[in-house]
RNA sequence: GGCCCCGUUGUGUAGCGGCCUAGCACGCCGCCCUCUCAAGGCGGUAGCGGGGGUUCGAAUCCCCUCGGGGCUACCA
């Protein structure tokens, strides 16, 4: 295998048929690789041939998730190109001419077998265990009216591919090498309402876009033979192949929204997971570094580093404490501003803040990032862990868990608190360390963990929190000395 | 049922005949640090699905077997 570095063409091609599935965005973190590795294009085409399966808006989504991965494209339906139009409802024109030609030159018929009898066949086929199973021909060499005779018959008929007894039975994949492949059925290539289905219009939409390297999933292996022989009866050149492994869920079949929230894409963006986390993992399931290399990495290294063969052929299990760590590690590693910028957006874009938040509000969330950040694994959480900050005084709640942490000996504790804090001049988060450890730990001879606790429990209404002084900081002395004082009994 | 793809610790993997008493990351467990929680540091747990070969030598090559997955649509 070679890399050559003839600039590619490739494609990613969903199918609008509801929220975009992560497959879409991990077939096109590939695809993408390679056109970039090689200079390049990498376009977008819609595959809606399935009229009983679209979805209107899906298609805005599959746009707005790939864009907010950070995975856009050189052409496509909302920007065009020079091989538009790029959804195939729109080129309905443009397949008839193959089907006709197959069908002059012998490589396809007319079937007009009904769905009910197609059913009825498969069902008899399944019961008797036969080796070799597919559509039995009875329209083959048949008129219509010949065929109207018959039981069985739709007056719409469809066309099917006749598969020759020489057809491929193996090709050479870029992953996996020489891949063998089951011997194809007739396989329908144009349906009862005029629409191709996938097999020819991948085929035809492929050889006119100059689409040079296919990159798919490994579920379409056994119907590469279908598609070889399409190209074969064109005349035409095929592509190179590539098939990925599938994304699997726990109990290790094919990743499904049923199965695994994970399966939408969008899911990740509400859960507050960085696009590049995400990113990083996907990269990480599809191509394992090797030995000295690191798991962290940046779409610029992987596709420097970019070779078919190292793309792993198991699907993986999609384990999400891996993201979670590689989300935090990259919520870590973002400048605290940004990471303040991101959160905003975050609850802008999820609903939680109204869209032109308070500038109050952001402040004091810009300001208090910094307690958080190593604290973080998506930015979701952030709200939850600042809400002391965001509540009014008398809303402040203890929580039922930390509810002791304010009770019986943390009485004097807090007593002294505020005493301390009276008198403080400066309010800042090291004279506050300094005074309360004077007051509290020397003064009442407490360990330091046990003479916080309350404090914390009554500023911030939970045991756990940011570290305290910082908090309490940002919340000012009125605050503080309020909470502390509505903590005595 | 048929055809195809795949099989190293819990998860993702490195390994491509001797460097492997199997390395790394995440997870988990313990310790340290510490105002809680994290983060960080240190240490630990756990694996070549099974059986035959080939070979001086096999995680690595061959065969069988078992297991998982995919396809078997007028869905992609």
């Amino acid at each position: 295998m070679t890399d050559d570095l003839i600039p590619a063409r490739l494609r990613v091609a969903p199918s609008p048929t509801g929220d975009p599935h992560v497959g879409t965005a991990y077939m096109s973190l590939f695809n993408l690789a390679y056109a970039r590795k090689t200079g390049g294009s990498f376009v977008l085409r819609i595959e809606d041939t399935d009229r009983a399966r679209y979805v209107a808006d899906s298609e805005e989504q599959i746009f707005s998730t790939l864009r907010w991965l950070g995975l856009g494209w050189d052409e496509g339906p909302d920007i065009g190109g020079p091989y538009a139009p790029y959804r195939q409802s729109e080129r309905l024109d443009t397949y008839r001419p193959f089907v006709d030609k197959l069908i002059a030159d012998g490589h396809a018929y007319y079937c007009w077998c009904s769905t009910e009898r197609l059913a009825q066949m498969r069902a008899a086929q399944a019961a008797s265990k036969q080796a070799v199973t597919g559509y039995d021909r009875l329209c083959y060499g048949k008129t219509r009216e010949q065929r109207a005779e018959l039981p069985g018959f739709s007056p719409t008929p469809v066309v099917r591919m006749l598969i020759p007894q020489d057809a491929p039975t193996g090709f050479e994949d870029l992953i996996r090498g020489e891949v063998s492949t089951p011997r194809p059925d007739d396989q329908v290539i144009l349906k009862a309402d005029g629409f191709p289905t996938y097999h020819l219009a991948v085929v035809v939409d492929d050889h006119l876009m100059g689409i040079t390297h296919v990159v798919r999933g490994e579920e379409w292996i056994s119907s590469t033979p279908k598609h070889l022989l399409l190209y074969r009866w064109l005349g035409l050149t095929p592509p190179a192949f590539a098939h990925m492994p599938l994304l699997r869920n726990r109990d290790k079949s094919k990743i499904s929204k049923r199965k695994n929230p994970a399966a939408r894409l969008m899911w990740f963006r509400e859960q507050g997971y960085l696009p590049e986390a995400l990113r990083n993992f996907l990269q990480l399931l599809g191509y394992p570094p090797s030995d000295d290399a690191s798991e962290v990495a940046s779409f610029e290294e992987f596709v420097e580093h970019f070779a078919w063969q190292k793309v792993a052929t198991v699907g993986p299990i999609f384990d999400l404490d891996k993201l979670n760590w590689l989300n935090g590690h990259y919520i870590r590693a973002l400048d605290p501003a940004d990471l303040g910028e991101r959160i905003v957006e975050h609850l802008v874009w999820t609903g939680q803040w109204e869209p032109e938040p308070d500038p109050a509000r952001v402040d004091r969330l810009l300001r208090a990032v910094p307690l958080i950040q190593e604290r973080l694994v998506t930015l979701d959480e952030a709200l939850g862990k600042l809400q002391f900050l965001f509540t009014p005084d008398d809303e402040l709640a203890i929580a039922e868990d930390s509810r002791a942490g304010v009770e019986g000996d943390a009485q004097a504790v807090l007593v002294a608190a505020v005493e301390a804090l009276e008198g403080l001049e400066a309010f800042d988060h090291e004279s506050l360390q300094q005074l309360l450890r004077a007051r509290l730990v020397d003064g009442l001879g407490l360990k330091p963990k046990f003479a916080f606790a309350p404090v914390r429990v009554a500023i911030t209404g939970s045991r756990v929190s940011p570290p305290l002084f910082e908090s309490m900081e940002l919340l000012g002395r009125e605050s503080c000395l309020v909470r502390l004082r509505a903590a005595l009994a």
